[in-house]
DNA sequence: TCTGGGGTCCTAGGACCC
DNA sequence: TCTGGGGTCCTAGGACCC
């Protein structure tokens, strides 16, 4: 094992080299790998969207539909309105078949197969890899390469990527995993941004606030009021004053502007929780229908955990009403346990609370999670009486009962 | 941007324990 | 009956990320 050039006497490497790579309009290039007429068109993936209709939203705009004002996260009524779909185009003379696009529903199972096949590659280049999300992950490349050919390094990973897999990555490179993603993010689509240690700050500077990690919408706002408009003047700001509006995220935020970010790359902890939610097209009244819903998803989140082999203890509803007020709703149990009725039982019974609310969407969480089968089994294993998590990993029904946990029998 | 879905972490107050 | 201080767990809400 080489030395990774640790300075004498601290535990912090000097200089990690962090590639963080980012898949462009990932889910619209998955469907263009196994449509390739969609190739040069203008395309929409949404969510919430099934063929022909107009509701749900933009999940992925292809860049040729940005040029049209097409933005991720748009309603698709709004989408249909600026960017119309080819197959209206081609009966309808007004409409200019230039002037349109592809409209085509979220697949989550087929981009989950691509973005393996990435993923696999991605651990073949980095001996640590911490996947964000589907379509994102940082890599810890600082035992791969260095300052020197780290350009050729991203080079031959953004090669592999396109010939092996047939999408596209940007990617950045930094001594920290913000300033890798900001890089990322720089030169998209199709990018490759390294940024050296000693650039970071340089580099950081002229960007809106927004740019830096964890400042969002709301922190952004008080921040301009504040008169900080750039991460350089967020870097140049007093932290006991960011500390005094933002609590300890305001010298968080302060040091990511600074470039100074020590956290390392690690792989992802196991999920804390799991969830479904799902919005009406418009507000409800019917309690009737929003209880059917809630145990549509209530079964839908018990499935996930127990195909994941996870148990929970706490069962929560979410319950969001007009204008956009979020509610929630939540109750432990003296135990984990894997009972869907339990879930359904507990979500639905949290639900009357809002009785004839007007709801707009509902959604249903399992947390306070334990994967038994992942973790070695019991190491107490001769018994000294205790009860261990370890001990209930075999969670049927039967016996979460024998084992004196609360079940649907003593909920009701 | 009248708003889709799946997550994480933090904060604050209350209950409860020693 | 009044009083201290520390710690943990729980719930609800909020900001943020992709």
């Amino acid at each position: 094992m080489p030395d990774r050039g640790r300075l004498p006497g601290t535990d912090r490497r000097p200089e990690q080299v962090v590639c963080h790579v980012d898949m462009d309009c990932f889910y619209a290039a998955c469907e263009r790998l196994r449509e390739p007429e969609l190739r040069g068109e203008p395309l929409v993936v949404g969510m919430g969207y099934e063929d022909g209709d107009d509701h749900g939203a933009v999940a992925t705009a292809s860049y040729e539909a940005r040029e049209f004002g097409v933005e991720s996260a748009m309603a698709i009524s709004e989408a249909l309105e600026l960017l119309p779909r080819k197959a209206v185009a081609a009966d309808d003379p007004e409409i200019d078949p230039a002037e349109a696009g592809y409209y085509r529903p979220v697949d989550m199972d087929y981009y989950e197969s691509i973005a393996e096949d990435v993923k696999a590659i991605l651990h073949d280049s980095a001996d640590v890899v911490r996947e964000v999300s589907i379509d994102e992950a940082y890599l810890d490349v600082t035992d791969r390469t260095d300052w020197d050919s780290v350009d050729g390094f991203a080079r031959e990973l953004k090669d592999r990527i396109e010939s092996e897999v047939g999408v596209v990555a940007s990617v950045g490179a930094a001594p920290t995993m913000s300033a890798a993603k900001i890089a990322s993010d720089a030169d998209k689509p199709d990018g490759l941004v390294v940024v050296e240690p000693g650039e970071v700050r340089g580099f950081l500077g002229p960007l809106d606030v927004e740019a830096v990690h964890n400042v969002g919408p709301v922190t952004a706002r008080e921040l301009r009021e504040m008169e900080i408009e750039t991460a350089g003047d967020l870097a140049a700001a007093d932290p006991d004053r960011l500390a005094g509006h933002f609590g300890e995220r305001g010298r968080e935020i302060y040091r990511f502007a600074r470039g100074e970010d020590a956290r390392e790359v690690t792989p992802r902890d196991d999920p804390k929780s799991f969830s479904r939610e799902s919005a009406f097209s418009g507000p409800v009244e019917d309690a009737d229908r929003i209880r059917e819903r809630v145990r549509t998803l209530a079964a839908a989140v018990a499935d996930r955990a127990r195909r994941e082999d996870a148990l929970y203890q706490t069962i929560g509803i979410k319950v969001v009403t007009p204008p956009y007020d979020v509610h929630t709703r939540a109750r432990s149990l003296s135990g984990p346990v894997d009972d869907p009725e339990l879930v359904e039982a507990i979500a639905t019974d949290l639900l009357a609370e809002f009785g004839d609310a007007r709801v707009r969407k509902v959604g249903v969480r399992v947390s306070k999670l334990s994967f038994t089968d992942r973790e070695q089994v019991s190491l107490d294993g001769f018994g000294d009486g205790s009860e261990t998590e370890n001990d209930r990993s075999h969670h049927t029904p039967e016996n979460t009962r024998d084992s004196g946990q609360l079940t649907l029998a003593d909920f009701r």
